[in-house]
DNA sequence: TCTCCTATCTGTACCGGTCCAGATCCGTGG
DNA sequence: CCACGGATCTGGACCGGTACAGATAGGAGA
C-alpha cells in the first residue's frame, strides 16, 4: 500500500453547506402543503428581492453561514421555506465551484457486470463504503449509448474509476481527453499521469503453481481468459493471458512452471462467465494426455472444471487438482471448497477510494504536484479441499 | 407490467451531440501532444476568436450540426482540436440544457450493500443493463457523510430511484424536496407523484405456505425480518413483519396457514444477514414444539436454517423442511437445492428502468401529464429438494 | 425582375449560482 | 478624538454553455 494519509475533510470543509435542518423546513410545494404548480422558478434572487438583500447575501445564508448575522439569515430562510426554495441549485453550483462531487465509474463489459460478477461486486462495494464518509457519490457510466449520449463525455464528474477496462473505447479516450483524475485498476494505464491499483497477481499466481508442484504434478493445465477469442488450446502457453490480469496470472504460473519442467498446456474461453467455462473445462480434460492439476483464472472456472470432472467420473482433488483464484464466497460454499489464490477485496477497494481521493486532492489548484498513487494489492494462497496428491501413474 | 411503449429516443435525438470521432481528434494536450500546463481555459469563445464567428455557432459545430455549413464545422473542429479544446463543458452544459443524464440511486443500508446483498445486486445489474442504451447513468449515493455534502442534496440529477430504503432520512427528504422524479421500488412510496415497482409477494408467499400445507406440515415457523429489533419469538405471527416487503410476505403466509388453522411462530431477526439468520435459526429449532416447516425471509436464512439444522443433527427435507425466497443463485448451488418463491429480478429491473423513463418524460414541458407507473412483478413458486412431506409424530 | 423560402449565421438573454474585492458600520485602543 | 480591525453586506464579473428570435444572402418560382 503507497497510500499516504490525507485530509479530504480540509476539501469537504471548504466546501461546506449549512442547510436548515430539513425537517424543520416545513412541507413541500408552499406554507401550507400545498402542491402548487411551479410558477416562475424561485431563485435566491427571488428570496433575496422578497427580503430586500442582495443576491449574495441569500446566497452565504445557504453556502456560508458564518458570513451574515444569525438573525437575517433565519429570516431569510425563513422566507425561502415560504416561498418553496429548495437550496442552491446543483447544477449551478456546480458550474460555479468547478466540482461536481461524483466519481465516475467505468467498465467496459457493462455496468451490468458491476454487480453481477462477485469480484467486481465485492470491490465496488468496498469502494463505495470507503467513499461513502467523504460524500462523493458513485456514477456508473455505461460505455456506450445507442443514442448520442455518451456518459463518459457529457457527465460532470470530479474523478474517474476504469476498472478491468477495454482500453481502446470511445469512452476510455474521452475521460482522457477531459483531462480528469484517473485512477486505473486491474488494467495497464494508457496515460502516466493516471494513478493505479494492481493486483500483485504473479507471486499469487507462482504460489498456485509451486502448491501443485509440491504435491507431485507434472501435467498443468492453464484455464485462461482470452477476452472473445474462441475458446480451445492456446498455441503457446507462456503467451496464453489476454488482457491485463490474465497475461499477469500466467506469467506466474509459468514462472514456476517452466524452470521445473512441467508439462503444460493452456486452453482459452472467451470471457469468464460460467458457460464459457464448462466449454474450456471439457476441452481441457479430455485432452488425450489428461492433466492432473488445473489451474484457473478465476473460482468460477475452478467449480466449472469440478463439476465437469464429476461428469466424467473424476474425483476431484482424487484424479484431478483444481486451484481457483480469487477467493470469492464460491470458493467456500462448494464441495470440494476451492484451494484459491485469494486476493484481499476490501484493502483493494479501500486502495482505490484512497487513490481517488488524492487524486481529486492533486487536481485542486495550488496543490502540491505529487506523484500519482501506485498501489499494489497483496494476493497469498489458500489451500483447501480440490488440491490433493498427484494419482500415482 | 403496466408499463407502455415510450419513445426515449426522441428525447435523446432532441439532445443530440454529434463530435467528431475522438480517433481523429489528435493528441490531448495541444497540437503537437505536448501536455501544456493549463493557461487560460479554452471556451466556446476561445475558438469562436480564432476562427471569428460567432461563440453560438461554435456551440452548433458542437451540438446541431445541422445549423451550420459542412465546412465552416470543420474549420471549427479542426480549431478546437488545434487548441485542445475538449467539447462542451458538461457541467455548464447541464445548467444551460436543464438536464443531467445522471438518475440518482438510494438505498439506505450503504451503497455498498447495493453490490454485496446479492437479491440487490441482481435488481441494479438489471436496471443498468436496461437504462444502458438511454446512455444515463446510474449516480449512487451515499445517504449520509460525515462531512457537510449531501449527495441527494448536492447532485445533479434528472430522476431518482429509490430501492427499499428508510423513508424517515434526510437523504429521502431532499430527493422529495427537489421534485425530482422518483421511482419507489420495494417500498411503500412517501408521496403520490411517485412511480412504484412492487413485487407480488402476497401470492408468492402465500404458494409457499400452501405448499408445505399441502405437505401435511402443520407446525410452521416464520423466520422474518424486522431490521434492527432484536432477534426472538415475535408476539404475534400475524405481524410479525417489519418493513414493506416482510409485512407483505408475512401477510402472504398467514393469508394460508391461519384459515388452515396451522400452529404458526413467528421468530424474528434484526436483520437479514448471515450471524442474524444462524442465531435466529437456532431460537426457531430448539423451540419446546419444534416445527416441521420454515419459511423464510430469503435464500439466505433459508441456508442457515438448513446448516442449524444439521448442526442439530436434523434431516432436510427429512425432519424439518424449509423454503426460500427470492430464487437467488445460493439456492441452486447449496445441498439440499432450496425451494423458494422466485422473483423475476430481471423483469423487475427493465420495469424500473422503464419507469425512470417515463418518469424523467413526464418531467419535460409540455409532456402530456399521465399517471405515473405503479408495476407489480409477479412472484413463483419454484419447488426444489429441501421440502418435503411431514415426518410422522 | 420581384417575391418568398431556406440555409446560415449572429445577438441577446438567460441557466442559477459563487468568488472576490470593496463599502459600511461600530466598537476599541491609543 | 481618530485611526484601525472585524463583522456584515453589496456589486460586478464570471462559470461555460444553450435557446430563440432575428438578420442576411443566394436560389427557386412566378
Amino acid at each position: 500500500m503507497t497510500t499516504r494519509p490525507i485530509d479530504v475533510g480540509a476539501a469537504v470543509r471548504r466546501a461546506a453547506v449549512t442547510y436548515p435542518d430539513v425537517q424543520e423546513s416545513g412541507p413541500v410545494g408552499g406554507p401550507d402543503g400545498r402542491q402548487e404548480v411551479t410558477v416562475a422558478r424561485v431563485t435566491l434572487q427571488t428570496i433575496a428581492d422578497k427580503v430586500g438583500v442582495s443576491r449574495m447575501t441569500v446566497s452565504n445564508a445557504f453556502s456560508r453561514p458564518d458570513q451574515l448575522s444569525a438573525e437575517l439569515r433565519e429570516t431569510i430562510l425563513a422566507t425561502a421555506a415560504e416561498l418553496g426554495y429548495v437550496g442552491p441549485d446543483p447544477a449551478a453550483r456546480q458550474l460555479a465551484r468547478g466540482s461536481s462531487g461524483t466519481v465516475g465509474v467505468l467498465f467496459t463489459q457493462s455496468p451490468a457486470a458491476a454487480f453481477r460478477d462477485p469480484i467486481a461486486a465485492e470491490f465496488f462495494a468496498s469502494v463505495a463504503e470507503s467513499l461513502a464518509p467523504t460524500g462523493l457519490a458513485l456514477s456508473l457510466l455505461p460505455a456506450a449509448a445507442d443514442g448520442d449520449r455518451l456518459a463518459a463525455r457529457d457527465v460532470p464528474m470530479d474523478a474517474a474509476l476504469v476498472y478491468a477496462c477495454v482500453a481502446d473505447t470511445h469512452a476510455m479516450h474521452w475521460l482522457e481527453r477531459r483531462g480528469l483524475p484517473l485512477v486505473f485498476v486491474d488494467q495497464d494505464p494508457t496515460t502516466d499521469r493516471a494513478a493505479t491499483v494492481l493486483l500483485d497477481d504473479r507471486p499469487g499466481a507462482a504460489a498456485a503453481a509451486q502448491h501443485v508442484l509440491d504435491l507431485g504434478h507434472r501435467r498443468v493445465a492453464l484455464l485462461t481468459t482470452a477476452w472473445g477469442l474462441p475458446p480451445g488450446v492456446a498455441p503457446d502457453p507462456a503467451t496464453a493471458g489476454v488482457g491485463h490480469v490474465s497475461r499477469e496470472r500466467v506469467e506466474g504460473w509459468m514462472s514456476v512452471l517452466r524452470p521445473a519442467g512441467a508439462d503444460v498446456v493452456a486452453v482459452h474461453m472467451s470471457d469468464n462467465l460460467e458457460e464459457d467455462a464448462l466449454e474450456a473445462a471439457r476441452v481441457a480434460l479430455t485432452l488425450p494426455e489428461r492433466p492432473t492439476a488445473v489451474l484457473c483464472f478465476s473460482d468460477l472456472v475452478a467449480w466449472a472444471v469440478v463439476r465437469v470432472a464429476r461428469e466424467l467420473g473424476l474425483s476431484v482433488p482424487g484424479d484431478v487438482s483444481v486451484v481457483g483464484y480469487d477467493d470469492s464466497a464460491l470458493s467456500r460454499t462448494v464441495t470440494p471448497t476451492l484451494t484459491t489464490v485469494r486476493q484481499d477485496l476490501v484493502a483493494k477497494g479501500r486502495a482505490t477510494a484512497r487513490a481517488i481521493e488524492r487524486a481529486i486532492a492533486a487536481q485542486r489548484p495550488g496543490a502540491p504536484t505529487g506523484e500519482p498513487d501506485h498501489v499494489l494489492v497483496p494476493t497469498r494462497l489458500v489451500v483447501r479441499e480440490s488440491t490433493g496428491p498427484a494419482p500415482a501413474r
